[in-house]
DNA sequence: TTCTTCCACTAACAGTTGTTAGTTTTGTTC
DNA sequence: GAACAAAACTAACAACTGTTAGTGGAAGAA
């Protein structure tokens, strides 16, 4: 028991250095003997924790995935209207972001270093996702709730991207808190959508 | 005078050729012998090009500075309100970015890892950049075109955040030019910005 | 004590990295 | 044909890459 923790709390201690170094230099740049250095140790002592260096990359990125599908499922899962749902997932996204931004980055910008088949894994659950947002904003559509000339592709690609790039220039020692920077970002973004605004 | 056409144009195909490998791999990740095979040449031959791999970097990240540079300028000197130069300041920087989309990606996604004093020039420039639309932001706040409560600093990085993952999934092969896909987006974003929207 | 688990070590591997030096081929101009 | 520049080549370099094998010490449980 005790070891058990005590082993996943070391192993989550290299990962959690190790996004840190991906986020900085990125996943190629980073070397293991960087990783290494940043917890005091030499490289090949790094293997006694995780299998490879992709290991690490493929953690980072599935946690985050599963973070953000569970968050959007609660949403979902509401009765309101769809403008009120994508504001509610825009909050949701920006919270599970703000959790962990070292992650997020990592999450966002290395994934691309995934090998298949969890390369296509990855970009399956995030389509998957993205479509589900852009499900909400057809609804808004269809119900009037958003005009109705908007190119919901359009819509939801600016979305994530307005979210996407949060974690590169969101100072965590700010004083807003990730719940108002989230209604702010859905006020901005759904206002501009809204018919009657 | 032929010499140095030819001489120019095979430097610039290498060099386009790279934007294409960086974008799809990253900097880091791609290799110069990787490069060399896209031309067909062998690695050292790049040399008779290039001098080194970062001075590639260099010229696609500061070429693209400079149009965006170009650009901004062009619509500071219109005469018109703060949302109408919003509105064409977005619709540069869409054409900008169009005109060489690959290039585009490399200058977003790969900037950071060019190495001093090279980097903090860039930031230098990407900062001013950025401030002249956030001032444009701010003079339609005074002037009222804008609602007064805007966080000016939220509403510049969205706007940024969006225009600038387009290079990521706008397919070049689409119907839709980029003017009008400009347009589309300052509609989308100003909407959210104006007062009697 | 003895056993076990965790966590670090040293040494080394095979392959890849950007880059250089020096040479040769190719095509154009006089 | 001689001269020239552009652009390719071969061979090699030192450094760095992720990773494996095998070892040993420290801490806690039996």
């Amino acid at each position: 028991m005790a070891e058990v923790v005590t082993n996943l709390s070391r192993k989550e201690q290299v990962i959690r250095m190790a996004a840190e170094l991906f986020k900085e230099k990125g996943y190629s740049a980073a070397s293991m003997r960087d990783l290494a250095q940043k917890l005091g140790i030499e490289a090949a002592s790094l293997y006694s924790h995780i299998k490879s260096k992709e290991e690490i990359l493929r953690t980072l990125c599935f946690d985050m995935a599963a973070e953000f599908r569970t968050s959007l499922s609660e949403v979902e899962k509401q009765n309101v209207s769809a403008s009120e749902k994508l504001r509610l997932g825009i909050i949701g996204h920006v919270k599970v972001m703000a959790k962990d931004l070292t992650a997020s980055a990592v999450f966002m910008n290395e994934h691309r270093h995934l090998s298949q088949p969890w390369l296509r894994d990855f970009l399956l659950l995030r389509i998957n996702y993205i479509n589900r947002f852009k499900t909400i904003i057809e609804q808004g559509v269809s119900t009037g709730d958003f005009k109705k000339d908007i190119d919901t592709k359009l819509a939801v690609m600016t979305l994530f991207s307005s979210l996407n790039w949060m974690p590169g220039w969101f100072n965590p020692d700010s004083t807003i808190e990730p719940e108002k920077l989230g209604q702010q970002l859905a006020d901005m973004l759904i206002n501009g959508l809204k018919q009657n605004a």
